[in-house]
DNA sequence: AAAACGATCTACT
DNA sequence: GTAGATCGTTTTG
């Protein structure tokens, strides 16, 4: 994909601090369409949010939050515009620290279209095929080298991995969101958003809304 | 020390 | 769409 210098200027541009300390769906939703940015001595590399989760504080059982502060889910309490880091399945998934500190309500990034560096991204995640470069949100963290070392990081600086402010897809977003009540335990409420349509997005894309 | 449990992924039908 | 792999973390004895 060519690279226009507008257009990078543009991911210059790091969301502020006040963008994430919001609702925790509100930041999930609005975050459909920004670029997620990622600079790293092994190659540069961007791509347009298209899915993401939101985990509505420690009041959901759902929600690594839920049972208070611990070692490892400790990022989650300290406040908007964090980046928490947590592994999974031998993987790594990222989220965006969202509400006043305490809160500890995150959104997931589930998956992002690849607009820059899809060499350096294939290169990461041993694949060439573009569908399968950041559709996932352990897939998305090998291809932006984001590992747990990343869990703390402040996005709101603008370094080496930022969330650019620009939106290349303007109003209005064709959201869609999928919820569901948990069926296990106390009924857990996910709320997964997705631009409709769109080929990046993972996993089944039923229901409609938004 | 052992067992159970995933905010997942891949392969395959 | 679903079964099976996979391994760090948490929970249990």
């Amino acid at each position: 994909m060519r690279e226009s210098p507008a257009r990078h200027d543009l991911f210059r541009l790091p969301l502020p601090r006040e963008f994430f300390d919001r609702s925790v769906v509100e930041v999930a939703r609005d975050l459909l369409g920004r670029i997620l940015v990622r600079v790293a001595d092994d190659g540069i590399c961007a791509g347009r949010i298209v899915e993401t989760e939101a985990y509505l504080s420690r009041n959901d059982s759902a929600s690594h939050s839920f049972r208070g502060p611990n070692r490892k889910n400790a990022t989650m309490f300290l406040g908007p515009g964090l980046l928490y880091v947590y592994t999974i399945h031998a993987r790594c998934c990222m989220n965006v620290v969202t509400e006043p500190e305490g809160v500890a309500s995150a959104v997931l990034i589930r998956a992002v279209e690849p607009l820059e560096g899809l060499e350096a991204m294939a290169r990461r995640r041993g694949t060439t095929k573009v569908l399968d470069l950041a559709r996932g949100p352990a897939r998305l963290c090998e291809a932006f080298a984001v590992h747990r070392q990343f869990d703390g990081w402040d996005l709101t600086r603008g370094e080496q991995i930022w969330i650019a402010a620009c939106d290349t897809d303007p109003e209005p977003k064709d959201v869609g969101m999928s919820s569901r009540i948990g069926v296990t335990s106390a009924g857990d409420l996910k709320l997964r958003f997705f631009l409709k349509g769109n080929r990046f997005v993972s996993g089944p894309r039923r229901l409609s809304a938004g």
